[in-house]
DNA sequence: CAGATGATATACGTAAATGTATGGAATCAC
DNA sequence: GTGATTCCATACATTTACGTATATCATCTG
């Protein structure tokens, strides 16, 4: 059916790694393998497709188009070989072997580690995988088995909880307050120094539409980076949005003109083939169950 | 970072071969190697994954549930491989390679051959894989890479083009008229061979509720396979749907109850990654333009 | 019931893929 | 500028993986 017959699987493993890595030493440390056989997988890759996929210089490999071209096909790859590898760790009917999940970095970091510490005490052969990152993963491609979401999910073939939703509030430290002092009205913010968000994700774009109740103010610190803006607001640096839930465990943060209010919709989603998978189906429930018990320190009100 | 190192991504290959054929000898005839080597790679992928895969017997091969729950990834990897290997054939700028489309049965057969053969004529490099069946093929999966498509596109990262709607009327062959008269009324149609679908997949699914004005009716000839039904119609054993552009072409085919109407509203559909090749772009143009036109044949409408 | 066919498993020689070692060229540090 | 580092390329040795051949058993065929 192939004409000369089909190139080995393993290429494609090896041109991910060069690519990524950029030179053939480095592919071959990442891999385990040695530089000469990284260069001869790529020689015999390119011969197969029939295009040049680097040029080779002395300080590494820079990638074709082509090369480039084909980086998708190769991350699903890889990424699906992950995703194997995962469904077939641990047996069938004992909660065991490795679940990947994804989150944002606000709910990864501050919010999930309680609950999986939690799960893990009670199943201690689980291994858990977590992608803490406002880069929203494809369950589709498998890039992770459950994803905490904030959209809602638009794909069949992927079942879904709905958790409820988030409150966001405009907090700053105490601290802050203390040198600045504490704006009554909206029209106070514009003299204050406030925190938000830099690059464009599409996270962030989502976001942002929400946030366009404050499009005149200019944030003045900016950062892509969800834990940088938590830190930043924490040492007093400025006000920001702050999830409400995570707000009352601190006692030092204060909450400004509660008038403002924001609200994230949320979601826990996994793909369908592994609700009888008996650690994604644990693991799914105690996410539900831990963001839902997360969710409910927004109902009580904190007197600023 | 793997704790033994990872198992040869070949092995996969191997292992959805075995899984297809059912023995070692069969899945190494397809992969061009030899039975002990094929059984080497199941050894060495069950002692990888620490489960037992099949179980062995001298008829063949019988697959675990473990082996089960693996095959979709396997079957994932093996589209993405091939996928790859499509966008790397051809060269950047010429209309050379492969593409693969995917079609109803009814439109790859009748509708599609004439566009893609124009297509050919004028791109004499252009290698054309039709996968005309009426299960949906992914296209996220990259099981294809341009799809015509009866149901809107829902899943974003998608390039769609909406056609227009393909009208279905009942129709018989003149010899079956002349066996059996021409029903006049809906009524009367209780009285005749009708021809229709047999089992449920989720295209025909789609399909039945349109049909849901008819649900009285019994089909008297049921396939599951669009062309069975087809010939079926045109070697005059009953009454049954047809597309209205297709029988303006056998002018023995009888229009009955022009009242009775269906209409499938048709897109074409390509992954956003492929906008930038040349044999995609020009093929997705072309069943456009194609499509178009072979839809305009609707609005004449045919005397009885 | 005998023979053909097709399946897995094992033994063994060989070819292919990998690793080791070395050379040469570019970049960086001091 | 000189030494250290990092990279790719090449030559050579070795191990690994593959194919061939064969044995054995089950099933289908006449």
């Amino acid at each position: 059916m192939e004409s000369p017959s089909e190139p080995s699987w393993d290429f494609y493993r090896t041109f991910l790694a060069v690519l990524q890595h950029g030179s053939l030493s480095a592919a071959a440390r990442d891999l385990g393998l040695t530089q000469p056989t990284v260069g001869r997988h790529i020689d015999a890759l390119e011969k197969a497709v029939g295009a040049e996929l680097f040029t080779r210089s002395q300080q590494g490999l820079l990638p074709t188009d082509a090369a480039l071209a084909l980086k998708p096909y190769a991350e699903t790859l890889a990424n699906t070989a992950a995703a194997l590898l995962r469904a077939a760790s641990g047996s069938k009917d004992k909660v065991s072997g490795t679940v990947r999940i994804s989150a944002s970095e606000v709910i990864g970091t501050e919010v999930l580690p309680a609950i999986l510490a939690e799960l893990q005490a009670k199943y201690p052969d689980l291994i858990v995988e977590l992608s803490a990152s406002d880069t929203v993963e494809d369950l589709l491609q498998r890039e992770a088995d459950i994803a905490v979401r904030m959209v809602a999910p638009a794909q069949e073939a992927l079942l879904s909880r709905h958790i409820g939703t988030i409150t966001l509030g405009l907090f700053a430290h105490r601290s802050y307050i203390e040198r600045h002092g504490k704006p009554e009205t909206r029209e106070a913010l514009r003299r204050h120094k406030l925190i938000g968000f830099d690059r464009q994700t599409a996270y962030i774009r989502m976001m942002r539409k929400r946030y366009s109740m404050l499009d005149g103010v200019s944030f003045s610190f900016r950062s892509d980076h969800s834990i940088a803006l938590h830190n930043a607001l924490r040492a007093g640096i400025g006000i920001g949005f702050y999830q409400m839930p995570l707000a009352r465990r601190d006692a030092s943060l204060v909450h400004l003109l509660p008038e403002i209010e924001l609200s994230l919709d949320t979601w826990v989603v996994m793909h369908e083939n592994l609700k009888t998978s008996p650690r994604c189906r644990v693991t799914f429930d105690a996410l539900v169950a831990g963001l839902l018990t997360y969710i409910k320190g927004n109902n009580a009100e904190e007197p600023s």
